[in-house]
DNA sequence: CCGATGGGGCTTTTT
DNA sequence: GCCCCATCGG
């Protein structure tokens, strides 16, 4: 009898999902149905009674991915599939230092630093130990730490060779005492401890081992030279990893990430079958085609060639603009045919390499009224109002969290300065004392202001809020600190407060979701929620609900697909990026990029470049890029230079004023109109004053009169 | 305690 | 060119 969930498979899919117990790699291309093989072969170990939930061990790249796969493997099975271990690197070890805090020498309540509080422990570290910020900027020192971490090495280990050296060695040692002693742990060491943990505790490995049997590894190519051992020690000598990756979409490189780990995977486990799926269910045939030739440029890939049944579909767009804002206005005008012949928008992509390039593209989107969405900048959980109520959670967790005092301490203003605070610092370094302690002792006369004040606040809080839910512990939270009065007071900040509401809803939303079962060593709902924050940074927008087109990185796009898509900035210092050609094999990392870029889309692929573009604050010239060389000629239809209305009129008033025409200004004099941009509220005209030079001027404010 | 001001930096980014 | 941060002055 063939579960119905096995049906719709090809035979290199049925293949890899019904392997027997053993180390197999599985080369899946873009588009090949990656997701779909491993959820599938999970259901089917479940299914048929070789495995149970508690017997697998599955890691993701990203917590979206996780959820994602608990929910198809939810759909596809009858059971509960509670006691099964999906999550990522992170969130797993997080899983089992929670478990084992004891032995891992943990106190119960640990919180979790993200990289923001990791910067802000370290600063505080260089002020307290008088390092000179200069010579050592807390930056490297992060980036020292971290890099040692996922090394594996602690600070004893690390080799100096140098006076420099030998300072970080030491900033790392104390960092990590003072780690300890507030209870925090930064992401490298939820890994690196819990690597540790497993390796010293020879019981508890032995146990992990005997459970995982079957260990499922997603995006392999992305995974680390440490995480790669970190699953070696749950593989132990016996159970059976199932990794699945594809080297030609690797692109994190840059921080960390060794596709090498696929050739080592196959002499480390002694890896007999390795799978290829090579069929791609997302993109018409000229699409592929360029990805193909593209990365064929390559050398040492594993060796792949993705095919498709479907059409070979319209030829490859290409523009050349002359200048970055020609380019924009290119997309403009493509995206607006697209969304007459009934596409949504939210089926268009505008990809580019870096984020600095979203500029020019959003404000010619804007001008034309066509809705979009930017994926990237802050999350939800980074943000300052939200990090300052995460605070005031943490404190009311746990009060020794020097981190969090010390954000909040003075938010909102409550009369404690500068001075007061290094008072409460030295007390707390001379007595070994939290620097909670050591404002407990304080004292003071006046309860109603200063730190007295505080510890009253954040005593009221622990005490008041005993008894209630999580959403409402936060709703008290917002209010007895003032925190929402804060921000309710100044009008500019309304979107903060917005946030701070949301912050609400996302407690009763993970409190209703939260499963006390499937999560047995969380020692407590707000601890809970907390890690959950630190874990999981959040959406970067709230979903805007209306259909809007997307704009993104290309890294952010990995793993999307989009009906049409545009790849902007194709020019030679930018895609490639010019950094990545002094580093070792950055070229082919970029041409991966590229090749993930182009994989995206499903039936209409834009490519564009512009001879000049404003980076920096400067005009740079570049060449198109080296990429657009290795598309195969015929696969490519050059789009002709759309002629822009020389003179484009902004209507102001009823008047209108267009290049070229005179103008006076009450201030700059006399001058002629050289260019303008923008319509309506939004529109800015650039004059050449005789006395005054070049000047861009908003239409709604300049008293700008014809002369 | 705030806003203004100036300097540095600037590829990609998840946990 | 623009954003973030630290610092300074009112």
């Amino acid at each position: 009898m063939t579960p119905a969930f096995l049906t719709h498979l090809n035979p290199e899919q049925f293949a890899a999902v019904t392997l027997p117990r053993e180390s197999a790699l599985i080369l899946a291309g873009a588009g090949s149905g990656k997701t779909r093989v491993l959820t599938t072969r999970i259901a089917w170990l479940i299914q048929t009674g070789q495995a149970s939930p508690a017997h697998v061990l599955a890691v993701t790249f990203t917590n979206k991915a996780a959820k994602e796969m608990l929910t198809r493997i939810a759909a596809m099975l009858p059971i509960n599939t509670r006691g099964m271990w999906v999550g990522t690197f992170h969130g797993l070890a997080n899983r089992l230092l929670r478990a084992h805090h004891r032995e891992a020498g943990l106190p119960q309540l640990f919180q979790i630093l993200d990289a923001q509080d990791q910067l802000a422990a370290i600063k505080r570290l260089l002020k307290a130990q008088q390092v000179d910020d200069e010579k050592y900027p807390p930056k490297q020192v992060q980036y020292f730490i971290n890099d040692a971490k996922e090394q594996g090495l602690r600070a004893t280990q690390v080799e100096a060779l140098d006076e420099a050296s030998r300072v970080y060695r030491e900033l790392y040692q104390a960092y990590e005492q003072q780690c300890q002693r507030e209870g925090v742990v930064d992401f490298a060491e939820l890994l690196l401890l819990s690597y540790e943990l497993l390796t010293r505790n020879e019981p508890l490995r032995a146990h992990y081992q005997a459970r995982f049997r079957y260990i499922l590894v997603d995006e392999f190519q992305d995974t680390s030279r440490f995480q790669y051992e970190w699953l070696r020690l749950f593989a132990g000598q016996d159970n059976a990893v199932f990794a699945v990756g594809d080297d030609d979409q690797s692109i994190y490189a840059f921080r960390g990430a060794h596709a090498g780990n696929m050739q080592d995977f196959l002499r480390d486990f002694r890896v007999r079958r390795i799978i290829k799926l090579e069929q791609n269910y997302r993109s018409q045939g000229n699409i592929l085609d360029a990805a193909n030739a593209l990365i064929a440029h390559n050398a040492g890939r594993l060796g792949k060639n993705l095919w498709t049944a479907q059409q070979p579909g319209a030829p490859i767009r290409v523009f050349a603009a002359s200048t970055d804002q020609e380019e924009a206005q290119f997309v403009v005008e493509q995206v607006r045919a697209l969304r007459d012949e009934g596409l949504p928008l939210a089926e268009i992509a505008l990809l580019y390499r870096s984020n600095a390039q979203s500029r020019v593209l959003e404000h010619a989107l804007f001008s034309a009224g066509l809705p979009y969405r930017v994926y990237g900048g802050l999350r939800f959980f980074e943000r300052q109002e939200v990090k300052h109520a995460l605070a005031y959670l943490r404190l009311m967790a746990n009060p020794e969290d020097d981190n969090a005092l010390l954000r909040v301490i003075n938010f909102p203003a409550r009369g404690i300065g500068a001075r007061t605070i290094e008072q409460i610092q030295a007390a707390a370094r001379m007595q070994g004392l939290s620097l909670w302690a050591a404002a407990c002792r304080r004292g003071g006369t006046d309860s109603a202001r200063g730190v007295p004040a505080f510890v009253l606040l954040i005593e009221a809080l622990r005490r008041e809020t005993a008894g209630m839910s999580l959403a409402e512990k936060v709703e008290h939270m917002l209010h007895a600190s003032g925190l929402l009065a804060h921000y309710h007071a100044r009008r500019s900040e309304a979107d903060r407060v917005e946030n701070l509401e949301e912050l609400i809803h996302a407690a009763a939303a993970f409190e209703a979701e939260f499963d006390g079962e499937s999560e047995p060593d969380m020692p407590d709902l707000l601890t809970a929620f907390l890690t959950h924050a630190a874990l999981e940074a959040g959406e970067h927008q709230a979903a805007a609900g209306q259909d809007a087109l997307q704009l993104m990185t290309v890294h952010a796009a990995k793993g999307l697909e989009f009906d049409a898509v545009f790849i902007t900035g194709l020019e030679e210092g930018l895609f490639p990026h010019e950094n990545s050609l002094f580093e070792h094999a950055g070229l082919e990392e970029e041409r991966r990029l590229m090749y993930v870029a182009i994989t995206r889309a499903r039936r209409l692929l834009y490519l564009s470049h512009a001879e000049t573009r404003m980076l920096h604050g400067q005009l740079r010239y570049g060449l198109p890029s080296r990429f657009l060389d290795e598309i195969p000629r015929h696969l490519l239809q050059p789009v002709g230079v759309a002629t822009l209305p020389p003179a484009p009129v902004a209507p102001v008033a009823g008047r209108g004023f267009r290049v070229g025409q005179s103008v006076v200004h009450a201030k700059f004099g006399v001058g002629v109109i050289v260019d303008c941009e923008g319509r309506g509220a939004d529109a800015r005209v650039q004059v050449n004053f005789r006395e005054a030079g070049l000047k861009w001027l908003a239409l709604e404010y300049a008293k700008l009169s014809p002369a």
